[in-house]
DNA sequence: ATGATTGCATAAAACGTTTTACGACTCTAA
DNA sequence: TTAGAGTCGTAAAACGTTTTATGCAATCAT
């Protein structure tokens, strides 16, 4: 079996010549026990190995203590193909760790709402769903069940949601701008993804706003986030064909790596004649020659800001949102002008 | 509340005018009822969108279609350090989607052998831990407790343990070396990793086998997995200060593509002079030029070997292994001599 | 001496299922 | 008629906890 070893809060009970009800109380801190009892009483529950069954436990009390993760990439990874950034793919480690120091179990849900859906997928106290996008069917189906969720990004098109943590996109679009500004280049061209979550929804906006701010004309190159190194290069092909730019702005660290290759291949030098920088460090931006400059983003962070508001919603109710975490520009050789 | 809408088993029962013990045989399968009364309890329960509660379920039937995975380069990630194998990354999301059409959630637990314990770790139905190495506390722990467990690897020094699988890496260090030896390499110097699992000591022992029966002397360079690409360029310096290798066989993707960086710096060519080849594939290998020849894991294969493993051995207590799965070598231009 | 208070412990109900054992019919065969 | 065999359905126990309500002494105030 694998439940437990076969000792139960009887056995504890018997043992220490007590009724179940005294071991209940005195293991959870509450009822009215002597002290005398209640360390003898644990005393034998540790000497028997005993640990309360989590089932019994969250039939009682309506909760578990577990969370569920609803990981976006997961559907890609089905086949194992290659996301575009470095965050998607620890995020459940992250998460995992963070949530175990809480107290929390965190399990991985694939898609909620394809069938069979897991056993487990509709006790779980609450969820962590990541990057939503519009009418995004697992809010809508959580929202349904009652269940409480927290989002790693906002709900684009759902202002009302406010429960959600994320860097602060549009100050880091901004700062990177800045960046490039104070590198010398005017015109900056961005490769953008293809979701439509608000990460790639936020920078557009804020380079168009200050694009207009500069005067200058916005060039946008779409880029799935999945093509990866090879979609950079590609993207960076599209954009020598429309002319040299003069800095180069990708939403992910593989896009930035393959548009410098083709730069690179074209004989045009990096950050001599171009500067390029990526929106989100990864280590292909890290391991480029030269080394890519990056926003590094704060998983860990944003996952701690995620939790503490699922805690406080699952706690009281309610719990303020939304959450931004900064992010740290990484200035490296790629937008270095000697 | 978190766990369900209040709709129980009851709610149907009376809404189809029958007792709660028709209700579940209707919607298991079960006794002895008619197939039209069944088919109206079932019509009944998805109108009210009645979901067996998984707590009340498991705590009667003893297992709960959930199992824990024990990812080991979590401790690592907590503070989100980056690893060295591509495989690591994934796993957890490959391992997740597999389970979830296999009908079972999975549930990432960091370190089991770490207080506080989730809540849910003890009441999996069973266990996938991964990279196991010597004298490994979770695998032990997990035998105390009387909990099934597979292991993506085996543990080394317990041969008697059977209930695992990889990939064949004596058979994946054999092709590479021998694919070396074709592209009219004889000497071979090895990058291996610092970690005592069984990819690392496998390949070192088969590689050692080689060279003895090439008549060569083993030129072995540890590097921590954990070192990424900066560690390979370091590993590359080594071998340089030692002679210009014929070949460099590295166990990851990113020390690869760092030895290259540092061979092709102290101006030799690659595949010209010197060979190159990752024994795991990684996007770094991919996308380094030349482009690295590297062996493709097969994560998504062992995953399924390992839940079906244990599957076998939570219904009928007893499982065979250990199943090999064969990786397959993806020859590129980092061993293409013209 | 009596009734009220306090301190400690327990009995029993409840959580939502699954399963076992049994009951009530209806049909067939003697 | 009645025994035996099927057919369809249900009552009740059980899983291991937590919680509510209650009980029994001993102490206290009158």
């Amino acid at each position: 079996m694998a439940r437990g070893q076969g000792v139960t809060i009887r056995d504890v009970a018997r043992r220490a010549g007590v009724s179940i009800t005294a071991v209940s109380h005195a293991l959870n801190g509450k009822g009215t026990l002597s002290e005398e009892t209640r360390a003898r009483v644990k005393a034998v529950a540790d000497e028997l190995g005993y640990q309360a069954d989590a089932f019994a436990r969250g039939m009682r009390q309506g909760s578990i203590g577990a969370i569920g993760l609803v990981l976006r990439s997961l559907d890609a990874l089905g086949d194992y193909t290659p996301v575009g950034v470095d965050v998607f793919e620890r995020f459940a480690g992250i998460v995992s760790a963070r949530a175990l120091a809480k107290g929390l179990s965190i399990t991985l849900v694939p898609d909620l709402t394809r069938s069979p859906v897991p056993p487990l997928a509709f006790s779980m106290d609450g969820y962590i769903i990541m990057s939503p996008h519009e009418e995004d069917p697992v809010a809508a189906l959580l929202e349904r069940r009652g269940i409480p969720y927290v989002a790693y990004g906002n709900i684009p098109g759902r202002p009302d949601f406010i429960h959600w943590a994320s860097e602060d996109d549009p100050y880091a679009a901004h700062q990177l701008l800045t960046h490039f500004q104070m590198a010398g280049a005017r015109e900056v061209v961005l490769v953008s993804g293809t979701d439509t979550n608000a990460w790639n929804k936020d920078f557009q906006a804020e380079y168009r706003r200050w694009c207009s701010e500069q005067g200058t004309t916005p060039r946008i190159y779409e880029q799935s986030e999945r093509s990866g190194v090879d979609g950079g290069r590609e993207a960076g092909e599209r954009i020598l064909a429309d002319g040299v730019p003069e800095a180069v702005l990708c939403m992910t660290g593989r896009h930035a790596a393959g548009v410098q290759q083709a730069l690179q291949a074209a004989g045009v030098s990096v950050p001599g004649q171009t500067l390029i920088a990526a929106a989100s460090d990864s280590e292909h931006a890290r391991s480029s020659r030269p080394a890519i400059t990056a926003f590094e983003l704060n998983p860990a962070g944003c996952a701690d800001q995620l939790l503490e508001m699922l805690q406080d919603l699952l706690a009281t109710g309610n719990a303020q949102g939304p959450r931004l975490t900064k992010a740290r520009l990484r200035p490296r050789a790629s937008t270095r002008r000697d």
